[in-house]
DNA sequence: TCATAAAATGTTAGCGCTAACATCAGTATT
DNA sequence: AATACTGATGTTAGCGCTAACATTTTATGA
């Protein structure tokens, strides 16, 4: 099944693949027609439909995506930029994009930032230059490079994870809130000494989000609300090694309010090898609502972040956006919601 | 900076972005010349590089991904069809391939199967539409269609995770060797009644695989090797239930060989709660090296899958094939690792 | 100084597809 | 039977970029 167009004096694959022209010939049409048959635009009779899809067998067409989002300007890409692929969290929003976008066509282009706004505005100067249908990108901090690329670009943004001030769609929960939250709870189960543990909580900046309404609340009953904020990310291990550092350096700490579930587990592990009575000793309580929360002894108490509903919330309003419908709001609270172990 | 061919009587966005040809005319210079100056391809003088550069910024020109590639016939996209999104394993290959291709320019377009082969080929075929410069696929067993197609593909193929033999490129390791290196472990530690527990081994039949090599070590001493298959994915509730079920339905069980750890991590946290003795009472190994793994009590016994490394090697040599380098060999082994814990 | 090579830049012709408009056939209306 | 209308299909002209070849400029050496 040799391709049409061989005049051209330009190289090419040994072996040219066919295109739309050589679909149109096998089948006595025009080119315009294959190509209503193969976008389901435009009316066709069926007798000729048919004509054209045995057509596209025989010849073994292979459509040319790059070649139609050129053409008519629009490629189906969605960009997602997240700060990490080693998180579950962004995982799980990922995936809740994907499934949704997929049923629609659409195409993530994925990539994370390693948490480091410039390459964040690299990403993001690569990904317009793929024409993607929408962007999607993990949380309102930007660098002005960026900021304003985001601001000039025309299509849909979405800024996920954390509620605020955004250029376009907004979906996410409040971190202040989440965190206030968790304080709340502590102080109700009478916790005076609280330590606040967090892992680069610079980078990491809804983890000091949370550390504020974290602080509020303690300093709004008269209490310090000390911040341990670790060097590494936060995984199992740099849970484990901040339990024995606040068992040392905060005597009077009753209980530690982590910045996520990955560290609060990995204490909670350590806490069990070692024998330290959770919650007597010291009580733990985490944020994300991890399904190994749940598995540990004792239970984590921990706030669950509906990350999948962040994920397939973004993708119905982004093609809703893409599609020219309205949008009633382009604010979207997901919530959050407290998970009461034994931990805390 | 408005664009400048306006002839067209073709629409168009309202504001339309600048091209080349407008950058071209800033800096007074070819099409071709801004193109050499993007691509670093071909010569062009500093001075008449930096008025490019200028210009670009002037005109606050974006360059069109989805043209380049058309023209050039390469899109550096490398097409990733994973099995899922959900299973950590996957994740982590995903990232160390994300970090070596993004290095040398390239964007990964990703996918997941949900271990459905003929959502694998609907996968296979979209993706080829835009021009990958490689595919990047789970696994050795295709259904015939795309088994077909991929054969009939010029561009490399790298089939990962599993060894054997491959249309192309094949990076992976011996999941019959695995299973039998940790079959001989427990058989080592004189156990003589030892359950393999897989969740979906049909679907997830790497599994299967491991629980062959299992099953041959432990016949070729003359013992049987009964199979507990889950019915709902690996995950750590599955490993809880399934350790239920190996009490009451094996009493002379004495170790329980896991598919993987996410299975063996739900029975050994279960354990713990119920009090239940590992490795006394039953002794427990699983199969990935997850960090969770080390962190439970007792540490888990298990097999350390190099999938950094897989994705990684992958990388590189996809590329290399890419760049038309020669390769010695199609097919790396990058082994696996005991981890001996406590567990078993 | 002038031939000659090398470097820099330009010209041309598409890549494969689709938007917009044009045309043509069939049907309903008067 | 002429008219208007609808549905199906075709023609044309790019989308924005780059490969290949062509040309001009600059550096090199005898």
């Amino acid at each position: 099944m040799p391709a049409s167009s061989n005049k051209s004096r330009r190289h090419r694959k040994s072996v040219m693949q066919p295109t739309i022209a050589d679909v149109a010939l096998e089948a006595q049409v025009s080119a315009i027609t294959v190509s209503r048959v193969i976008n389901s635009t435009g009316a066709v009779r069926p007798a000729t439909r048919e004509r054209v899809e045995a057509a596209i067998d025989k010849v073994g067409y292979v459509r040319n995506m790059l070649a139609g989002s050129l053409a008519s300007a629009s490629s189906r890409f969605i960009a997602v930029i997240v700060p990490s692929l080693s998180n579950i969290v962004f995982i799980e929003v990922i995936s809740g994009l994907q499934s949704e976008f997929e049923k629609q066509g659409y195409q993530i282009l994925l990539a994370n930032t390693d948490y480091n706004l410039d390459r964040e505005c690299q990403l993001v100067r690569t990904f317009l230059g793929w024409s993607p249908s929408a962007v999607v990108i993990t949380g309102l901090r930007h660098n002005a490079a960026c900021q304003r690329i985001l601001e000039e670009w025309d299509g849909p943004i979405a800024e996920i994870m954390e509620l605020g001030d955004a250029i376009d769609l907004n979906i996410g929960l409040d971190h202040q809130a989440a965190g206030r939250r968790m304080a709340r709870y502590l102080l109700e189960k009478k916790h005076r000494n609280i330590v606040y543990v967090a892992a680069q909580i610079e980078q990491d900046y809804r983890a000091g989000l949370r550390y504020e309404g974290h602080k509020a609340e303690l300093e709004a009953v008269g209490l310090k609300a000390p911040l341990l904020d670790m060097d590494q990310l936060g995984q199992f291990e740099t849970g484990a090694r901040s339990l024995d550092i606040v068992l040392a350096d905060y005597p009077d700490a009753t209980a530690i309010h982590f910045a996520n579930d990955d560290l609060a587990t990995g204490a909670l592990l350590l806490a069990q090898r070692q024998g330290i009575r959770v919650p007597e000793t010291i009580a733990i309580a985490g944020f994300n609502g991890l399904p190994i929360g749940q598995h540990v002894t004792p239970p984590l108490t921990t706030i669950i972040s509906p990350r999948q509903t962040i994920g397939r919330a973004t993708a119905e309003q982004v093609i809703a956006r893409i599609e020219g419908r309205h949008l009633q709001n382009n604010q979207t609270d997901v919530g959050f919601e407290m998970s009461i172990g034994d931990s805390a």
